[in-house]
DNA sequence: GTACCGCATCGC
DNA sequence: CGATGCGGTACA
């Protein structure tokens, strides 16, 4: 009899699965994980299914080494195998390291510790203090506690826990393990929905029911209670027994909509992002594949959780760019959550009030369902915006604040109000240069100004995170306390608000922020409380937090970004506004919002002060069509790098030269990528338009097979649909 | 003669 | 991805 073998798939650089023998007696199945040897050591690796196409050259039998162990962790179930080899087709990134991706998060997750409690044994204990008065009179009822919580509870230090333990007069008990989340009640708090969102939840349940692959747009605008309406088609999958996976962006994983969750179902879901632990990590990945968690809300790597029966994704702010993984797999996350809710045969909603133009198009043409909520819930009205022109009533020099801008910021804290100024620029300024000989602070290996943090004294570069202290003389010539900030961050922003407004309270929300998520939602809820006035914000305050005092909204420099010849400019810029105007008039108070802007004319503005979104979605999809770009065709960006200029750039010729020659498939460029030098390596960018249904990937791997060797430090990097179409 | 460094290749 | 081994160079 011929010895049995399996095809593991290694989380390494690898695309295909290695075979190993299979010992007697061992039974193992796809989407297993296997202690398997490879070259010297043992890794860990996944039973992957045998692929259908003999295509795969056969290794020698006698090369074949035999899998180690079966390991105890949880299976990946079949839908995720599929969703991990469907990413590696069209990403064309190795198989092995879309498994990689896959397992990080879950990856050894030990052992669970084990919760002690105490309980009374009705023994008295040898002497009595006042500590162990209070901890024995907080167990007087007969329940058992865990140690801390008891020790907690009563006010005392854990040690006299212990103490009355070692005394006999508690006993320690094994508590059964928590759960990673207790069971949401569908029917905890149903809310009272209004006309469109009663329509657009039915419409929703009615997908949940149905268990088929079905795609819906969720459009609403800011402050609609599109939360409240996909919250109903949640319940709708936890009545079912079945499990639902809500998809935000990291930041958006807030207090605030824990706590609406909470309201909702009556216990909180379970999280899923970078600020959870290790250990509860693995503790939600061992009860989603139990079928025990029935919710988890989580960030883009949420997606590759080994669900047992999954009834529904939600997409939330489904157009915000950080979905898109831009480095190592370049994919996105909305996407990806639409390809597994195929495979899983479930319904998916995206939901955003500014859809992505993608999303938008598909929408359109019927292939997404649109479920439309155009009113604010509760009559708040979405705050009109006007426009401050800065040709004509620009803040003086050095200044940003415009007098009008600046009038509405007093009226509005006079008035007991919040304020809110959005500014997308992170740091004190964004340039440093010497007065006497021109000289500008620029990032030693990228093609970046160097940003000036004032917080902490230093200059750092955004792309690399590269620091040095501010100079005390320009490092050019020399010339001592010559060098300047120009241009302005939040931090000088905030400056200008304790100038203008000495008795403010203004806060500086930035990804700069000290002190991880936990500070950051800290701070957030203190502007919901209105401890703060001013708030002075990148584009981190645009995310989906509620501010219920803020009345006033100020874009300070709505051009940022516009002008570089980008064609998502403009619709990210509208997102991206849209959404901190929606930040104002959530609660009582009525929002007004300011755009300072150099151009008004320009149809972006136009749009955000008509509020016509139909208008400035129409003429962004016909220049969209007209130009070929997605998603009316398909692109794809090549990234060649190299440590010297010269080889990148000649790489990048030469790939060029090979690519297949295919009717209606274009390649662009190569040219200098839009950030020339990155990290020290020098990068040329070629980008490939094909139509829209054409197998771009397939076309990509074709040319891969005939391009040139990549040698030396040469990188090329593929990344399909790629963010940036410049 | 050998110690060390960068990089191409291999791993079932 | 990370270990290995190769060819190359630096140095007592």
């Amino acid at each position: 009899m011929s010895p049995r073998t399996v095809d593991v798939l290694l989380p390494l650089g690898l695309d295909a699965a290695y075979s190993y023998l299979l010992p007697e007696g061992m039974e193992v199945s796809p989407g297993d994980l296997v202690h398997v040897p490879l070259g010297t050591k043992s890794v860990i690796g996944v039973v992957w299914p045998r692929a259908q196409v003999a295509g795969g050259k056969a290794v020698e039998a006698g090369k074949l080494k035999a899998v180690k162990a079966k390991l105890d962790y949880v299976p990946l179930p079949p839908d995720l195998i599929r969703l991990i080899d469907w990413m590696a087709d069209y990403t064309l990134a190795p198989r092995g390291m879309v498994l990689r991706m896959a397992l990080r998060h879950g990856e050894s997750p030990g052992a669970a510790r084990e919760r002690v409690g105490v309980r009374l044994t009705g023994t008295a204990p040898a002497r009595m203090t006042a500590a162990r008065a209070r901890l024995l009179d907080t167990l007087a009822d007969g329940f058992v506690r865990g140690k801390t919580e008891a020790a907690r509870e009563a006010g005392v230090s854990p040690s006299v826990v212990d103490g009355l333990v070692d005394d006999g007069t508690l006993e320690a008990v094994v508590l059964p393990p928590e759960p990673a989340a207790y069971p949401p009640d569908p029917d905890h708090a149903v809310p009272e929905l209004s006309q469109p969102q009663a329509e657009a939840a039915a419409a929703m349940v009615a997908a949940v029911k149905a268990k088929a692959f079905a795609v819906h747009l969720l459009d609403g605008v800011t402050g609609s209670g599109k939360t409240e309406t996909y919250f109903e088609a949640v319940a709708e999958a936890i009545r079912a027994g079945r499990q639902a996976l809500i998809l935000l962006p990291e930041i958006a994983l807030t207090q605030a909509f824990l706590d609406r969750f909470t309201e909702r179902f009556g216990v909180k879901p379970a999280e899923w992002h970078s600020g959870v632990s290790t250990r509860r990590r693995a503790k939600v990945l061992n009860e989603v594949a139990s079928g025990a968690v029935k919710v988890v809300a989580g960030a883009r790597s949420a997606l590759f959780l080994p669900f047992r029966d999954l009834g529904l994704i939600i997409v939330d702010e489904e157009h915000d760019p950080a979905y898109k993984q831009e480095d190592g797999v370049c994919y996105h996350a909305r996407d990806m959550a639409v390809v597994r809710a195929r495979l899983a045969s479930a319904p998916i909603v995206l939901a955003s009030a500014t859809p992505s133009i993608e999303t938008e198009v598909n929408a359109r043409r019927g292939r997404y369902r649109r479920l439309a909520l155009p009113v604010r819930f509760g009559g708040a009205k979405v705050p009109g915006l006007s426009p401050i022109d800065l040709r004509k009533e620009g803040p003086p020099r050095g200044r940003w604040i415009a007098p009008r801008l600046e009038a509405e910021i007093n009226t509005t804290l006079e008035a007991g109000e919040q304020a809110l100024l959005f500014l997308n620029r992170r740091g004190y300024a964004p340039l440093t240069l010497c007065r006497s000989c021109g000289h500008r602070m620029r990032c030693p290996s990228c093609t970046a100004w160097l940003v000036e943090h004032r917080f902490r004294r230093r200059l750092t570069c955004h792309h690399c995170g590269y620091q040095a202290p501010v100079p005390e003389k320009c490092p050019a010539c020399d010339a001592p306390d010559s060098l300047v900030p120009v241009g302005p961050g939040v931090e000088r922003l905030q400056e200008e608000v304790q100038t203008l407004f000495p008795n403010a309270r203004a806060l500086v929300l930035s990804s700069d922020l000290l002190g991880g998520v936990e500070r950051m939602r800290a701070e957030l809820d203190a502007v919901a409380k209105g401890d703060v006035d001013v708030v002075v914000g990148t584009q981190l305050v645009a995310k989906g937090h509620n501010f219920p005092g803020l009345a006033l909204v100020g874009v300070v420099d709505a051009d940022v970004g516009l002008g570089h010849g980008d064609p998502r400019a403009a619709e990210r810029t509208f997102q991206l506004v849209h959404q901190v105007a929606g930040r104002a008039g959530r609660g009582k108070a009525e929002g007004r919002g300011f755009i300072q802007t150099h151009m008004p004319e320009h149809p972006v503005m136009r749009a955000l002060v008509t509020g016509d979104r139909d208008a400035f979605y129409d003429v962004e999809i016909a220049s969209r069509e007209e130009a070929h770009l997605p998603p009316f065709g398909r692109m794809a960006a090549l990234i060649v790098s190299a440590s010297e200029a010269h080889v990148a750039e000649g790489h990048a010729r030469r790939l060029a030269t090979s690519a297949p020659i295919v009717p209606d498939v274009r390649i662009l460029g190569p040219a200098e990528a839009p950030l020339a030098i990155l990290r020290g390596r020098h990068r040329w960018r070629l980008l490939v338009r094909s139509p829209r249904n054409f197998d771009l990937p397939a076309y990509l791997r074709e040319w891969r097979a005939v391009a040139p060797k990549v040698t030396g430090n040469i990188k090329v990097a593929i990344d399909v649909d790629p963010q940036s179409f410049l």
